[in-house]
RNA sequence: GCUGGCGUAGCUCAGUCGGUAGAGCAGCUGACUUGUAAUCAGCAGGUCGGGGGUUCAAUUCCCUUCGCCAGCUCCA
């Protein structure tokens, strides 16, 4: 028998041809861990057998490829429960998902909670069968057969759309799903999961198909990773901004006025008032100017700018005024351009930052509303640069570094970005595009700003940056946009006059930061737990006198912060002190100034945080520390 | 928009297999003068999301409409 050479990290191995991985891995004493193999860079199964020389790599559940592996081989387990528990639905795709994965069966109703818990139940007694799971090979002909044979209408019209022969399959038991894989080796592997929800989905994504009902589920080799997202998701459900705002009576959505739009409260809009601050403070420091436009435009200008043509759906229908058609608007871009329009530009003047927290209103479907994270009204924290062609690199320089700024005092210091690049369907000439493409990616490169590129993804009027924000859980949200627009300056005409004298057409660059201050607020909501930083916070401390006997005193602590500018509240209500300092911790008020007799006689205060910890200090102490993290927007 | 679920007091939620509803918290009133996450008592509070239908009778059953939630699709 002839012996070929695996080479693993770092070590090599001789072993005799046709040997199944599963026993080199075996024999390296790491079958518990792993998943699948890497030959040569492909992923196979590890019942497969050596065939030759080559560089293997274990695939483990660490590893991205071992997740997807892991959790596609879990979503083919709950589909072998769902049929033995469910023969008559009918099998579509079950894929792995970022956390996860799911599967879409047609089922005659949807699931309930009832069923899952059947389902799982039965996940739980496959894994016990630990049913050794096969690869297959076949051809199309007897892939269509074996699936029609089997009444699965959904894979057959899948096998019918692959042209790269052969098709595989996998098989655990009696259980056969059209599958490229790899797989993990035996249904035992399966440790830990639980199926999360059910609900509608189309069948390939489409509300013209057939809906289809969808179970998600996640799966990890290890119990306590499990129980690990569990609580994560319970997390995720406790920061729900919907829930916090209400709690914290930051801001509400009205039936009565309409779905989508905002109320925002005291305590929300104290929040708001301090983010606009920020932003408009730092955009000046920034080399920017500010700008202001109405809510309405003329049709004519929407029409002008493509808006009507390229935007309709999301736009309300006009409004007559005087019998001309006037339009809400869903952008500021048209404004903007306006402003330049109003003079004679020169090159001399170029750049012009121009920026605006200024409030649009988008039509969007019912179905996608979701607190303030998907609203119909909301202000953009929006800017157009209007430059030379040759000033879009050291512009999208200025931005990123900006933009880097902003979501860091936040907090926000891990970021995925995309590169999107030009669409089939696009205005402008492909120079252009490549010119303008290179500006983005070179600032990009000379940040040192890791990305990715969306190939074709940018809007029809210029290539984009998207950055994507990852909060203190991970989620990432999508909050900034940097996009060029070749579309808007050719529309409108819009010049400047060049050193030689001729007229140019000058480059817009639109960028929102935080991308719409709702949005932005119920990311932060989320992200701080409603906790807020001391100069984000409504309430930054809290006087509470312990008996009548220090009204005075609690008073005067009061009236001294709100005068330096703190955000300081009194509860000076009958009530026990545990009662206001629970009433202040639910509230999450960063300080909670505790005064009895032993505070007024010593002209101290007590001071508790939220955490719980109780200090004395001064006044001045205090109020030193709290205009430092106010300052220094930390704490 | 589509599919499914839900809508009962300011909030969180019970409940009625058809006979017009109940708790805790919040609110109000009173007592208590209080030491680091809930003092006690009393009172009041709802055309059971809106409209229509079936019925002697609807919060309950049916239809419709609005809104919310999850997912699909789309996006700041």
């Amino acid at each position: 028998m002839s012996e070929v050479t695996l080479r693993f990290d770092g070590h090599e191995k001789k072993v005799a041809i046709g040997t199944p991985f599963l026993d080199v891995i075996k024999s390296l004493g790491k079958l518990k861990e792993t998943i699948a193999v890497q030959v040569n860079g492909q992923p196979r199964d590890l019942p497969s057998r050596v065939e030759s020389d080559a560089d293997v790599t274990l695939i483990t559940f660490d590893s991205p490829e071992g997740k997807e592996i892991y959790r596609h081989s879990s979503s083919h387990l709950m589909a072998q429960a769902v049929k033995e528990v469910f023969p008559s639905a009918k099998m579509t795709i079950g894929p792995a998902i970022e956390e996860g994965f799911y599967y879409d069966f047609d089922f005659e109703r949807p699931f309930t909670p009832e069923d899952l818990d059947k389902i799982e139940a039965k996940m739980t007694e496959i894994v016990k069968r630990d049913l050794p799971i096969s690869r297959m090979e076949l051809s199309k002909e007897e892939a269509v057969k074996l699936f029609q044979q089997r009444g699965e209408p959904y894979k057959t019209e899948l096998i019918e759309e692959i042209d790269t022969p052969p098709i595989s399959a996998y098989q655990q038991g009696d259980f056969i799903d059209l599958c490229t894989g790899p797989h993990v080796p035996s249904t035992g592997k399966i440790k830990a999961f639980k199926l999360i929800s059910s609900a509608g989905a189309y069948w390939r994504g489409s509300e013209k198909n057939k809906m289809l009902q969808r179970i998600y589920g996640t799966s990890f080799p290890r119990r306590e990773d499990l129980d690990a997202h569990l609580k994560k998701l319970e997390e995720i459900k406790k920061r729900d901004h919907r829930k916090l705002g209400k709690e914290l009576d930051l801001f509400s959505i009205s039936d009565e006025i309409g779905p989508g739009l905002v109320l925002w409260h005291p305590n929300g809009a104290i929040i708001r008032k301090t983010l606009e601050d920020f932003w408009r403070e730092a955009h000046v420091k920034a080399g920017y100017e500010l700008v202001f436009s109405p809510h309405i435009a003329r049709l004519d200008l929407w029409k002008q700018s493509g808006h009507l043509q390229f935007y309709k759906e999301n736009m309300y229908a006009p409004m007559d005024i005087d019998g001309m058609p006037f339009e809400l608007k869903p952008m500021n871009c048209p404004f903007h351009i306006m402003i330049y329009k109003s003079h004679l530009r020169s090159y001399r003047d170029l750049p012009f930052r121009w920026a605006e927290l200024g409030t649009v209103y988008r039509y969007e479907r019912s179905g996608v509303l979701h607190g303030l994270l998907r609203v119909r009204g909301f202000t953009q924290d929006d800017a157009h640069l209007f430059c030379r062609p040759d000033q879009i690199e050291s512009e999208i320089l200025k931005v990123l570094d900006f933009t880097t700024f902003v979501l860091k005092t936040f907090g926000f210091d891990s970021y995925d970005i995309y590169l999107s690049t030009r669409p089939e369907k696009f205005v402008g000439s492909p120079e252009r595009w490549e010119q303008a493409t290179a500006a983005l990616e070179s600032a990009l490169k000379q940040k040192g700003l890791a990305y990715q590129i969306d190939p074709g993804e940018g809007v029809f009027y210029g290539p984009k940056i998207d950055m994507k924000i990852k909060d203190v859980l991970g989620r990432s949200w999508q909050c900034t946009t940097i996009q060029v627009d070749f579309n808007l300056p050719e529309r409108f005409g819009i010049t400047y006059r060049g050193e030689d004298g001729r007229e140019h057409q000058p480059i817009m660059i639109h960028r929102a930061l935080m991308g719409s201050i709702e949005r932005f607020f119920g990311i932060l909501i989320e992200h701080y737990a409603g906790a807020f930083p001391t100069w984000l916070s409504p309430v930054q401390a809290k006087v509470l006198p312990i008996t009548e006997r220090q009204r005075d005193y609690a008073g005067q602590i009061q009236q001294r912060l709100r005068g330096a500018g703190i955000r300081c509240a009194l509860d000076d209500r009958n009530e026990k002190v545990g009662l206001k300092i629970r009433e202040a911790q639910l509230m999450k008020v960063p300080y909670m100034l505790v005064v009895g007799d032993r505070e007024a006689a010593d002209q101290t205060l007590s001071v508790r945080n939220r955490a719980g910890e109780s200090t004395t200090m001064t006044l001045e102490e205090l109020q030193k520390k709290i205009l430092d993290e106010i300052a220094t927007r930390v704490g």
